[in-house]
Order: C-alpha cells, then structure tokens, then sequence
DNA sequence: CTGAAAGCGCTTACAG
DNA sequence: CTGAAAGCGCTTACAG
C-alpha cells in the first residue's frame, strides 16, 4: 500500500504538504498542488481513514439509529438521509433497535458509538430519563426525527403529530362516524415517544370537539407494523361491537385492519372505514384514505441539520427545527357509516 | 478522555498488558486481567477505534450495498445482515446505489470503501467487467446476496431464480393462460443483474414447454418497483389487447401493475391474472399471488457468510453459497382466464 | 505471563 | 507557502 511518505518523495515535498494539498487547503502554492495531486494519482494514493481519523480527530461518520428498518417510514428516512450525507462525504453507520431493550442499552451504554462518529441521527428513539445523559455524554451533535424524544439542545425534524391526527379524525368525523377506534403505538410507560401520545391526543381533542367521550373500549395498541394492526384490529373485533370507523396510527397498521376486517366478513368502507398516517407507497394500491407525510424530505433535512454543526468543527450553533406540513389524502377505505 | 495509559497507571500495568486483559487474550493472569478489568471500569475506558483500527489493521467493520434500500427485498436483507453483524460486534456501512451510475462510480473507483471496512456485502450489484479488477482489488473478504453479479471466489446467498419463475409461470398456464405478460429488470445491458435474467429465462422455458412462443410485446422492463410495475402495465395496455395474465418479476411491481389495471377498468383476476415475486408484507393484505423468498434468511446468512473469513483474519476459506428455497402462495390475483 | 519500544499512517501546531 | 517534529492512542513482535 502507497502511504503518504511515497507521495511525498515522489513529489519532492514534506508529507505536511501532501496532507494539506490532498485536502484541499488553501495554503498550498497552485503548483505545489498540482504536483502533489498528480504524484498521488501516479501512486494510487488513497490515505488511510483510520490514521486520518486518529491524527485529525474527526471520523467523516454519522450514526443513524433507527427502531426498525423496515417499515416505510424509517426505510423512506434512512433513504433519503444516506444519499444527502454521503454526498457530504460522510460514512453512514446504520444501528437498530429492533424493538429490543437490550440493543437499546447495547447502543447507549457500551462502546458502541463511543468515538466511532461525528454526529447523531436519532429517528423515532425512545429515551428515558438516564438516557439523556448517556447521549448527551457523547458529546456529539445530533438531531431527532419524528421526535422519539426531543433531545435538549439538539433540532428535531417532523410533521405536527397532534394536527396529522386531528385531520383524520375530523375527517371521519364529518363522514359522520361517531363510534371510532384508534389503533396506536403503545404510548403508556416511560418509553413511549411523542407521536404515539400525539397521535392519540389529537384524536381524543377532535373527538370531544364533537361532545365524545374516547372509549378506553376502542384504543387498542400495537406495534407500527401490519402484523400490529391485525392484532389490534383482531382485539377490537373481540371486544365487542365493532366501530364503525378506525384511525391507525400508521398506514401499515391500517392495511393490517382492513385485512383483518376483510377476513371477518366486513366490508371497508361499506360496513368499516379505515383512514391511517403516512401515505405509504402501497397506500395507492390497497385505496387506503390518509394523512401524507413527507419521509424522505424529513431524512434530507434532519442529514442537512447534521452537517452545519459538523462542518462548523461541532461548536457552530445547533441547527433549528423544522415541522414539515401533512395532505388529507382521500382514497376508497373512508365513507360515511351505514345508514341503519 | 481517559486513555489506556491512564489504565495502565491505575493498574499497575504496562499498556501491552491492558490492551490484552480488555481484549480477552489469552496470555494474561486472571489476577493480572481483573485488576486490569476493574481500573478500565473505573476510570471508564473504552479504546479509540480509530487508534486501535491504525494499530491492529482491522476495522471490525462491513460494507452492506443495496441498489435501493426502501424496497422490501432489500430493507428487509439489510434489517436480518444488520443483526447479525452488530451481535458479532461489527459496525454496518451502509452505501445505496439507488440506481445512479455516478453513485456506483463513486463506490468503486473511489476511496469510498478503501481500508474503510473488513468485509463487503454486494446486495444485487450490477458490476460490469471491468468492475471485477475494482472490487478484488480491495482485497477483502465479500458475499453477493441474490447475485447481482457473481463475484469469483465469493459465496452467492440466493433463491433460484429459474426455478422461481418457472412456478409462477406454470401457475398461470396451469390456470389456462396463454397470453402471458411479463415485467422484470432490465436485463439487456453489461450491468444487467442474473436475478433478471434468470426470471426471464425461467418465465420463457415455461412458456416453450407449453409450445407458446415468448412475445417480445408481452415483455416489458422496469424497476423493481410500485411505480415501476405501474408504468410498465401501462405500457402493455398502450401496445394493444391486454395479455390475460402478468408474471411481475417483484410483489411491489405486481402491486403496480393490478393498481393501473384497475384503473383501466380491468379486474383482477377476473380479467387479468397478476403474480409476483417475494411475499412482501403486504401481499397478504392486497391478496396477492406470488412466490415467497425468504429475504430476511438471506441477510442472515449473507452475515454468516461473511463472519467466518473475517474472524479467520482473512485468510481462510470461502464460506459456501447458498440457495434458498422459494414457495408458491396461492392467493385471490389469479383465476382461469375468462370463457370467452 | 509481562514490559519496553517500535510502529500503524496520518495531521497539526510551530517556526520560518 | 512549506517543513521538521511531535503527537494522535492504540497493538504487536521481541525479549525475558
């Protein structure tokens, strides 16, 4: 392997210049430059990141932590934040939770991310008390997505979470739904993250706008995937008389009900209407009404959050916020209740 | 930051001594490597990567490439490789070709993965002939997952393909089909990958075995995708009397094709049969027929593949290929074609 | 089983 | 604008 010290005796100069002229500092001679650039091309010189990153401090990486990979959602973010970051020139460690404890704890209290990136992107991560300090004692710049939990000091990137929820509410509401269930995240202990809670608190505020009372009966939860919303659907349908309308938290969660609802003999929107969050790429197909969000444009904007503070050596002020804005987007799986 | 000097001090030791107690060496007293364990815990010490990396010559790292990370085949792969990596203690670089040459380029021809990781993770990469040089040349253990293209002397984790389109194939001329459409992958040109050409090739020996010969107006490519599906029936529909089934080479495309068929005011199956390939999560949901793979397995193996060589320091033997069973799942997209 | 010393391959003040 | 030298924080023969 060619190290620095070939290109520098090839080029007639120290390796400090090779070094600076290779990253493009400005305090290099036009002609200093060209020979060196020219002498590490003849060589096929590539300097060694792990040398790079001990003697300079900085590791050109960024962490992105995800709860699943999967769903659309985190898929469609992660997407979007590798193209932007490794454009920068940033390497992107991947890490999830998987909806495990134990890789929480893995990933928050070992070595796992201990000087091993510039710069966090936490995407719908939930954090309890001491955990703040855990990441906080990394020292690094960060941002959250789809506010797992807002991290003090560090920008969050989402949609208003209360208001997606609201709309589809208001607009089974208006259909003339009365009798509605809720199918969300599980938002009751420690960990829950804030759109679960928001989710469901913009659907229980529209619900008493209109002088309902939420029915413990038709909140049902689940995790954010299909097989979470057939559960959920499955509980809802055993517990009694059906709604005649349900809000998913999550496009997957409502396609997972309607197959569920479909298997039991109810016809959606005929007999059940179903309205989820998302609008998921299949969302076109299945016909299902939603409340769009923009997924991809959060992973851009959350990477761009990332790279003033990184450029800016770490110390640059934290990036603001940004709450993007969500579409009502009417399909097939919404109408009014039936009429007797 | 603490160091490994400031453990040496506070156990008594010499830095070669801490450096094996924290690393499990064997040559260390368990006096010696309890004292050493409990100064480390102390002062809280976790090795520099970056000094360990420039000093030990590895990085405990592996590069995962896919060629989109949102579709449910890849996501999916990524999701199972990424558990499995990170429990055998290694960090996941995540690189996204998504279908941009310049991306490629970029990955191969640049310092991209140079010295970046141990280990590469080629998921459906299309490599051309020159690419090959590029990629042995970085000299490192690799495994392609659903053969983008093989890799000489790298293991392959794949489905048969043949075999795959083949009985999604014969479903349909069982069914009675004779007009049978196909989408798939581009697969005329040097990048095209094996996973096309294999579905193709399966969908045409079938076809002849039934003595109908493959219409190249039935055939039309696009990306592995919902809008790719959807573009690609259109098409169809646009060259003239619609086939009385589809072979979609993905689920995802499948879903784009009964999408636009609908909206062209044909039914499924009633006037259009419709299969894919995958199982997709949600190919329950939209009552799909399709042939299962087993996606996750293959990130899982592809992992596995890969740890062997990297724990045997590079040296040792190629893991074996693997080829993975797929499953006919007969769902409500298929019928017999229409009487008249 | 343990240590002194060299080495991994860069970058960064510092001096000029 | 450029170079000599120290330093980044580990691991690895080598010797004992």
């Amino acid at each position: 392997m060619t190290k620095i010290d070939d290109v520098a005796r090839l080029a007639g100069v120290s390796t400090a210049t090779v070094s600076r002229a290779l990253r493009g500092l400005p305090t290099v001679s036009q002609a200093t430059r060209e020979r060196v650039l020219e002498a590490a091309a003849q060589l096929g010189y590539i300097a060694s990141p792990s040398a790079s990153r001990l003697a300079g401090g900085k590791t050109r990486a960024v962490a992105v932590v995800v709860p699943r990979i999967t769903p659309w959602f985190f898929s469609t973010v992660v997407e979007a934040a590798e193209e932007r970051l490794h454009q920068a020139g940033y390497d992107l460690l991947l890490f999830n939770l998987g909806g495990s404890e134990h890789a929480r704890q893995r990933l928050l209290y070992t070595s796992t991310l201990h000087r091993r990136v510039d710069a966090l992107m936490l995407v719908a991560t939930p954090l309890a008390g001491r955990d703040f300090a855990a990441v906080t004692r990394l020292g690094l710049p960060g941002v959250t997505v789809s506010a797992g939990t807002p991290v003090p000091g560090w920008p969050c990137v989402r949609i208003d979470d209360v208001a997606a929820a609201r709309a589809a509410t208001e607009h089974l509401l208006a259909l003339g739904h009365r009798r509605i269930a809720h199918i969300s995240g599980d938002s009751s202990d420690e960990l829950a993250i804030s759109t679960h809670i928001d989710r469901r608190r913009g659907f229980q505020e529209r619900l008493r706008a209109y002088g309902i009372e939420p029915d413990p009966a038709l909140d049902v939860e689940a995790t954010f995937t299909i097989a979470g919303g057939r559960g959920a659907t499955a509980e809802l349908l055993r517990r009694g008389e059906p709604p005649t309308a349900i809000f998913a938290a999550s496009d997957e969660m409502a396609m997972g009900a309607i197959a569920t609802l479909r298997e039991a003999g109810l016809r959606v929107p005929e007999d059940v209407s179903v309205i989820g969050v998302d609008d998921h790429d299949v969302s076109g197909v299945v016909g299902l009404t939603t409340v769009a969000q923009p997924a991809a444009a959060q992973g851009r904007l959350a990477a761009e959050a990332l790279l003033g503070p990184l450029r800016g050596a770490g110390d640059g002020p934290a990036s603001p916020s940004v709450v993007l804005p969500t579409r009502l987007v009417v399909r097939d799986s919404t109408a009014p209740p039936r009429a007797d």
